[in-house]
DNA sequence: TCAATAGACATACAGGCTGTATGTATGCAA
DNA sequence: TTGCATACATACAGCCTGTATGTCTATTGA
């Protein structure tokens, strides 16, 4: 029931957005009454929360798998096994677009418990281990939010070939001094 | 009373969230009623579109003025000029955040007219005339995620100057091959 | 000068959405 | 079998959006 809920959130969400998607087409898409939805979440947001975590999750999980499938060099596996776990349909939305719009930036990095940053950040300390903690910190989150708009870009239809070799021209202008 | 409008309108998404702010509480705050607000605008979306609009052409006069102030290397001044200019309280919310989430990304870059992510384009096409075009346009993309994200951190209270060498950093790393 | 018209606003209303309160059935526990 | 909690369904109140309608003023054209 709450699995059904929240497939039928998620397939609405994204083909509609978040704000555009009214909880009685939720819930008769899902084929049950309102009752049954503000039983199992508070509200509409902490349905959507539910949602974003469940998919925050999957990607760290996809992205695990696609990570040991590329070996060699960390960074560009790394960068492509994101790409890959990002182009599952509708996620780049969820996570980029209606993620931080709906719960806001904080609660996601929240969720996203800096995953994605962290790893890049540990990446980078590795490769220029003479770069001091705060420009760690910068890097790492200028370069997180180039990563994103990699994503979304690909998710609209942008070929990933340039996107990837330009993330890979930033690292490498970072890392080599 | 449109200009009213729109400064009450600013006033109240930029503290409340596009969304969390109704119609009535605009029209309360600018002493008018409904009538007039619809009047003016179509509807609460093109009251947006429009104070975007405005917003997109502030940021775009400031950068120009400090620009001007910010002689010698023309990519750091630049850098400078953008974050003083998206500095201006609530420019960041509204540009950054509520105005993708409302109106979309497509939206956002049509108001924008392409402005930042051409004027990088043009810089780093200038300091590296060896890149291809595809490679040209990836690396904009991506550098002006990061500028953006670095405004966003910095008025969310983020220390500048780390932002502002890691950009510089990322930049020099690009244009040096 | 006077009627007709367009613009600027106010008022009133219909429909939809959210969240809550209330009702009902079912299973478990004492 | 009586009591209670869980899982839902139904009903309702309040708010919001967008539209339709009304009013007043300024302007235009004859």
């Amino acid at each position: 029931m709450r699995a059904r809920l929240l497939a039928s959130a998620r397939r609405l969400f994204v083909e509609k957005g978040y704000a555009e998607t009214s909880t009685p087409e939720i819930v008769k898409d899902a084929g049950v009454t309102r009752g049954a939805l503000y039983h199992h979440f508070d509200d509409k947001a902490a349905l959507f929360d539910a949602l974003i975590r469940a998919e925050a999750e999957s990607l760290a999980a996809d992205i695990e798998v696609a990570a040991l499938g590329n070996a060699g060099d960390s960074m560009q596996a790394g960068a492509k096994a994101f790409f890959a776990a990002m182009s599952h349909p509708g996620r780049a939305r969820l996570l980029l677009v209606d993620g931080p719009a709906a719960l806001g930036q904080a609660r996601m990095d929240e969720i996203d418990a800096g995953n994605g940053r962290r790893t890049l950040r540990d990446g980078l300390a590795a490769a220029s281990p003479d770069l001091p903690s705060e420009e760690l910190d910068a890097l790492s989150l200028l370069l997180s939010a180039a990563f994103d708009r990699a994503a979304q870009a690909i998710a609209d239809g942008t070929d990933e070939a340039p996107l990837l070799a330009g993330i890979l021209m930033l690292i490498s202008g970072v890392t080599r001094g």
